[in-house]
DNA sequence: GAAATTTATTTTAGACTTAAAACAATATTC
DNA sequence: GAATATTGTTTTAAGTCTAAAATAAATTTC
């Protein structure tokens, strides 16, 4: 690493930041995973709209389908990027439109479509993608090979913590 | 812990899930960050929901006045939790609107006002708080103590690393 | 096999979000 | 101290997002 370093990096006024001694580990832990995320979130929009004049979940579609080279469905798609069903079909419509993707009715279920990338689709993913990593690598190169080895475990048991302890839905009368 | 477990965590198939071992470490945990963030966000936004019939930037606005007892400004909670200025007018319009925040005009910068918690504000948030806390802390329930210390450290670095090497904006010609 | 249920998707209404432009007030520069 | 730049906030236009209702096509049940 021979880059110079930034003169000083801003001290952070966020929402963990604001976080007391008093604030249980738990809810400390949740408020810097989420101004972490927010932190990549936001830098990825960025550099996205400024290189590609495009938008992260644009790239995120594109990204999905990218990975199915026989297409995803839009419940699929749905369910990979965490979103609502109502919302995957505005992001499609705005990228068929775009002529990035499209959709192909599926022979044996007449509710359902296949949605694919175009080949201009494919050719402004390929673009992005180099870059992207780029831009993630660069976050993340203040971690060592085993700082991120190990938070890779350690973000794989909170997933799975999470997944089977979630708040059961509509437990409880509401207040 | 005496309570039953859950049958069998559904398999999940998420963004993540989809990524293949081809990808490099840093976009794998980038994806994996972003999973987990998703989640317990999605999982608080419904508990809200339907415990309290309110959303989670409202609360997340709430809690940042709440750990200011003086109020912020509107640059102050825009910072704080990372969203854009125009965004906290808009929750803050509403939340006045709900009787839940007041907006005091600041003495020494007329341009600058103060947001601060009514009473209804504040026990509304107190109300919350408790039951909030219980939805992280179950979410979190399958991380021992060392783990939750060692992911908050490795986070740490994450963060530290986020701020320094971030995407120069605008560093490069738009293709 | 008709009725009831489930599943896949879209539509709707409204909230949240952003980036950029506009405004207004403060601070800085000459 | 007038001109310029900066800062704090709002407005605007458009995109993203959600939950819930509506449609329509499968699937299951009786």
């Amino acid at each position: 690493m021979s880059e110079l370093r930034q003169p000083a990096p801003a001290p952070a006024n966020d929402r963990e930041t604001a976080a007391t001694r008093d604030d249980k580990l738990e809810l400390r832990l949740w408020l810097r995973l989420l101004t972490c995320s927010s932190l990549i979130e936001q830098n990825v929009r960025t550099a996205l709209r400024e290189r590609f004049d495009t938008t992260l979940p644009r790239f995120d579609l594109l990204a999905q389908l990218d990975r199915a080279p026989d297409g995803l469905t839009m419940s699929e798609l749905s369910a990979r990027m965490m979103v609502s069903n109502g919302n995957i079909t505005g992001l499609t419509d705005r990228l068929v439109e775009e002529g990035l993707v499209k959709r192909t009715p599926s022979a044996r279920d007449r509710r359902s479509s296949h949605v694919s990338l175009t080949p201009a689709g494919k050719k402004a993913f390929d673009a992005m993608t180099p870059e992207h990593e780029g831009w993630i690598d660069a976050m993340m190169a203040g971690l060592s090979r085993q700082d991120m080895q190990q938070l890779f475990l350690l973000l794989g048991k909170l997933k799975q913590s999470v997944h089977q302890n979630a708040v059961e839905p509509n437990k409880g009368e509401k207040v």
